[in-house]
Order: structure tokens, then C-alpha cells, then sequence
DNA sequence: AAGAAAAATGCAATCGATTGTGTAAAAATA
DNA sequence: TATTTTTACACAATCGATTGCATTTTTCTT
């Protein structure tokens, strides 16, 4: 059944040469005969030879592998990035070990532990919604081992980040909507410990204040960034008839401003006419759903491939740098959602 | 800057006992004291130090790792069956290497490959469009890797496989289409050397003539299954008069069953009145959509945990057993697009 | 043809942890 | 107290590949 496994060893001994001269001679080295070479060569394919990256590694005392940690990766954006990621590792050479931490901080931690057991030669992450301190990362980055930020970042960390214009997608967003004529703008927030939340969160207060347009708490929805949350804000709005109207809705997500739009349709509210609304992500139903949903553009692809092309610069000159921040530029994306 | 790393060895040095002596502690081996396993604990604690697993993994024979070759990541399906698969795997200890085949065969070999080298536990694959023959599968099975097919299978390979019934599934909505009343029923068919499709295509056959319809193959739109494909396959109903008036459509993908439906609401085809339309996949947005499609629902988070658990068990027992297919049973999730 | 230079290969240590076997120390038994 | 048993640890080989250095073989010089 299971043939037993071929070394370098075994293909020595029928070629009666030493382990080392199989080495050298499938390395290519320079001290090697061609006809060493060649024998040996041909010997190892017969013998269906398959180098023990295992062992391979523990000499290098390098794995070969860059870790990642992503709160899940079931979700559209993080599964863009992850391709993005592999986009450029694979061909690099490097295998990667992707571990979810499942939004929790605790996960995240041994996730991390996991990595540094498995001598990653660097390790790219997206944290968690719990996570508020960093020592888990600063544990590892302590070690040596390179690490990398990408969209949701631990601003107390001092390392190479690859990051949204989260705070000019938003402000170029609310911008769009003004301009349609819309006034009394609602804002879905996300957790504002989060950065990206509170970038966005900035950019509509900034737009609004460039705008002229006073900015109001009361239109702020807290925590709304699921489907189930903007639906049940939604139907907040509807009801409250104290405070002066609402005209439109800038969220921090899509998903919340889908939920929302969908109970005000049911309700009567047309949108864009009565109802502007606008998210981020561009989720690859905002251009399904009718009427279609603004939206900003993250171009999680392109975040993935540059993180991996950061990450693996620094792999390659050990000597530590000033970390950079690379910020991708978002774009949005007019639907008929907010043309009024 | 980077500590250098510390070993078994300097923990030995420090407390004046033997290396053997402390690996043994740290595993908790019956044959040491309490007392030393105290302190080796307490000073490796102290001394931060992370196992190595590269050697320990050398010297055991195995990776504790599992390998994964899927089309692309970046698909709900995939990345939910992947999800699942960690679910299950990360509990019990295993990492996970994840490879893409971009569904090219050459790629799919390379990754079997490097998931070999890898010296992997067991691998699941989900087959590329291209793979057609089973070579680079056989060549790892051969060397004793436990194998697990799931979705997509290659039938020649004798392993263990996860499957939707895709055959039932496919019934069930076509039956459901005739009980709404449409008769020429249109079928967007994948490519149907890939097993699912051509269950699919099977299952819609078989719904037809359990219902007294005739087949018709200038219904079958072939290798019809992406949004653009669709698109074009609706233009051509639109204007084909030939043939009598088709009032349904059963796509083996959501892709094309939305791309379709997007033209011919946009040529004033009322749907469902006009035309009905069913899906397979029930992706996010069919829910999303104006009017709701009716699809075929995969549980691909499901399949991911059972294709797990059967690798696991079988990674468990060396003995190779009988392969077993396990069939999840999909569900038909009826939605407007069909209620006639 | 002898010696020097260059080329090709062998030897043995190494990466870090595991493990079978041997041995000293402690405890139990006679 | 002498002897056996148990307990606790040390020694050394091993996993498979890599590599500095030593040694042999070949090729080149003169």
C-alpha cells in the first residue's frame, strides 16, 4: 500500500555516493560532476523522490510560510484578500496557513501562538472586533518575525500597515449624497474602537462640516452594521417623528444599509426620492438589489496583494525599517440608491 | 532585536539536567517527578520558549497539517466549505495549508506537490474545471495520503467523497417548476464532464419525464453557468420564435439564472407570470433580488465539516478501508421567481 | 612524469525534538 | 544491613536534509 517514503539516502546508496552528494547534486551545486547530476537526477524521478520540506526547514530554520489571521474567512472581503495574498506568496515560493480568529481576542492569540510554533517566516493579520491591546503581536514582532496589519489595525502598533482611505471613501460618500440634495443624513457606525469604523465615522462628520451642514448625534445609529441591526434601525426611524426628518443614510457597511433599505421599501419609502442611501464595500449584491446601492469600492484584491508584497520586502532585508503605511485609495461607486 | 530562539537545550543547560529530560517534562511523561517537571515548566515559561514544531514534526514523521486544493478561495461556496473544514480541524490540532488551482490542471498538480513535500496528513481536494483525469490524485493516494474528494470528484478515484445530490436536488426544483404550471422548461447546463453539472442536467431530464414532458435538447444551454453566459443565453430566447415559447428556465448556477433574469426584466418579460426561473447554490443575493430566486440550497458549510470528519477518521485508522460517499441532501428554497 | 592546481566527492556535525535503553539514586522488601 | 524493586534521569541514536571542511580524484603545468 504506502510505499515507504524515498531519502536522499536511499537514492546514496543505490547510486553508491554519499547523502551529501545527492544533496548537492539535486541543489544544483557548483561542485557537482554533470553526469553526478544527471545520474542522480534520473534515479530520483524513478524513484518517485519527494524532497522532506520538513526536514528541509528545520535545517534552513526557515519554514517557508507566511501565516495569516483573519477574523473569518467566509466573508467576501477577506476571502478577496486572501486571494490577493496568495496572488503573490504562491509564486514567491511560500505556502500559507490561514488561521480565523473568529472575531474573538482569545482565538486571535493562540492563532498568533500557533504561527510562532510553526516558525512563520512572517505573519499578516486583520484583527479581531475584540481585540483593543496588541501584546499578543508585539509578542511575536519581539521575536523577529515580520508582521504586517491590513484594514482593521492596532494603531498602537508600530509595523508595516496596508490600509483603506477609509476616512476619504466615507468623506467622498457623503460628499455624493449632499450634492444629490440630501440634508438630514443618518450614519450607520460601526464599533468606533475600531479604526476603520471610526475613519468613516470622521469622514461624514468632516463632509458634513465642509458642507456647511450641522452634524447631529441623533442621527448616529451606534453598532449598526449587521442586515438584522439596520433593519431594526430602520424601523426606528420610521417611527420617530420627533426629531426633523431624515432624508438619507450614509452606513459604515452594506450590509446594515441593506437591511434598511429593504424594511423602508416594504414601508412605502422611495428610494432614491424620499430616502437616499449609501454603503461601503460594494458587496457584490449592491448591484443586484433594485434599486442599486452606492457604494464605496475596497478593492480587497488589490489590499491583499500589496500586504503580501510589503510582507515579503521585509522577509527579504532583515533590517528592520521605519514601518510604512500604505493607504489604497477607494473608490465610489454611483448606483441609483442615492441619485435622486 | 530578534531574541534568539531558545531550545530544550538552553532550558536543559539552565537547570544542569539533560534535554531528553526536559522534553519529557513538557510533555508530562509518567517517568519524571513532579518536582522537575515543575521547574522545567516554570523556567520555560520564563524563558519564553515555543516549541518547536518543525523538528518535533521531523522527528514524528508528520505535519499535523492538512492540505487543501480548491478552485479558487474567493467563492461563497468554497470559502464556506473551507470555513467548515477549519471548524472541524482546528479543534483537533491540525493546521491548514490552502492552495488555489485557479482551475487549471497543471496547478492542481503543482499543488498536490507541494502539499506532498509538505509531508501533509491528508488532503482535500475539490477538482478543477480542467481535471479530467486522475493521475496527480492516484500518485498521492499511492503514497499512503488519506484523500478526500468533495463537491467536484473525479468518479475514477477510489476515496472517500462529500457530495451534494446534485441529481435531487436538480429533481426537486423541476418538479417544483412543472407543479407551478410551465411546461418548456429551458435548462442552462455547466459543463458536463464535471460530475455535478451533468447530475444536475440528469436530474432535470429525469423530473421532465417523471412529469410527462418531453425532452427537448434545443432547451439545453450548454456550459451556460457564469452571469454573462446567461445574459446571452436570455438575448437568444428573446429572440428565437422557432421553437415554441419556453416559460421556465432550471440553470445549473445562480450566475446565469441572474444574469437571465436581469434581461429579460429588462425587456419586460414578467417574471414569475411570464417566465419562471430557478437557480442552484442559493448564493446570498438570491434572497436579495427583485423577485426572489428560487434555488437550490448546498449546505457547503455542512459539506465542509462531514468532508473533515471523514478525513480525520481515515488520517485515524491507517487501514484503508471501503471508500465511503457521503450525499448531503440539499433543499429547494422556494422564492417568488417560481411561485407561478 | 612529477608536482601543483582544480574538480568532485566523502565525512561528520548540525537543525530541535523524541525515544529506546542503560544506569544511578531512592524506596521498598527481606 | 543487604538486596530487590521502583523511580528519575542520562546517553545516544534518530528523523531527512544541509554544509564546512577534509580527502580523493582528475586535470593541468612544466
Amino acid at each position: 500500500m504506502s510505499e515507504k517514503r524515498v531519502t536522499i539516502h536511499d537514492i546514496a546508496r543505490k547510486l553508491n555516493i554519499t547523502a551529501s552528494t545527492v544533496s548537492r547534486a539535486l541543489n544544483n551545486h557548483s561542485r557537482i560532476s554533470k553526469k553526478t547530476k544527471d545520474e542522480v537526477k534520473k534515479v530520483a524521478e524513478k524513484m518517485n523522490y519527494h524532497p522532506n520540506v520538513i526536514a528541509h526547514n528545520l535545517r534552513k530554520g526557515k519554514a517557508n510560510t507566511i501565516g495569516l489571521v483573519v477574523p473569518r474567512i467566509n466573508r467576501q472581503f477577506f476571502a478577496d484578500a486572501i486571494h490577493g495574498i496568495e496572488q503573490v506568496t504562491n509564486p514567491a515560493g511560500y505556502n500559507l496557513i490561514i488561521c480565523q480568529s473568529g472575531e474573538l481576542y482569545q482565538k486571535e492569540h493562540e492563532n498568533i501562538n500557533t504561527l510562532l510554533n510553526n516558525r512563520v517566516d512572517g505573519i499578516i493579520i486583520s484583527v479581531s472586533f475584540e481585540t483593543e491591546y496588541s501584546d499578543h503581536l508585539q509578542g511575536a514582532y519581539n521575536r523577529g518575525i515580520p508582521l504586517l496589519q491590513f484594514d482593521r489595525i492596532c494603531s498602537d502598533m508600530e509595523v508595516n500597515n496596508v490600509v483603506n482611505d477609509n476616512f476619504g471613501g466615507a468623506y467622498e460618500a457623503v460628499s455624493h449624497i449632499i450634492e444629490q440634495g440630501y440634508r438630514r443624513i443618518i450614519h450607520f457606525a460601526g464599533p468606533l474602537h475600531i479604526s476603520i469604523y471610526k475613519e468613516r465615522f470622521l469622514g461624514y462628520k468632516k463632509a458634513l462640516e465642509d458642507y456647511g451642514i450641522r452634524f447631529d448625534e441623533r442621527l448616529v445609529y451606534h453598532e449598526t452594521i449587521t442586515k438584522e441591526k439596520g433593519t431594526s434601525a430602520a424601523k426606528d426611524i420610521l417611527m420617530h417623528s420627533g426629531i426633523p426628518k431624515p432624508d438619507a443614510i450614509f452606513s459604515a457597511g452594506d450590509y446594515s444599509a441593506l437591511g434598511a433599505m429593504l424594511v423602508l421599501k416594504e414601508n412605502g419609502v422611495e428610494i432614491p426620492r424620499q430616502m437616499g442611501i449609501a454603503g461601503v464595500a460594494n458587496e457584490p449584491f449592491t448591484s443586484l438589489i433594485d434599486p442599486g446601492l452606492t457604494s464605496v469600492e475596497q478593492y480587497s484584491v488589490t489590499i491583499g496583494e500589496k500586504a503580501a508584497h510589503l510582507l515579503l520586502e521585509e522577509i527579504a532585508d532583515d533590517s528592520r525599517k521605519k514601518p510604512r503605511t500604505q493607504v489604497i485609495k477607494p473608490s465610489l461607486i454611483k448606483r441609483k440608491s442615492t441619485q435622486k
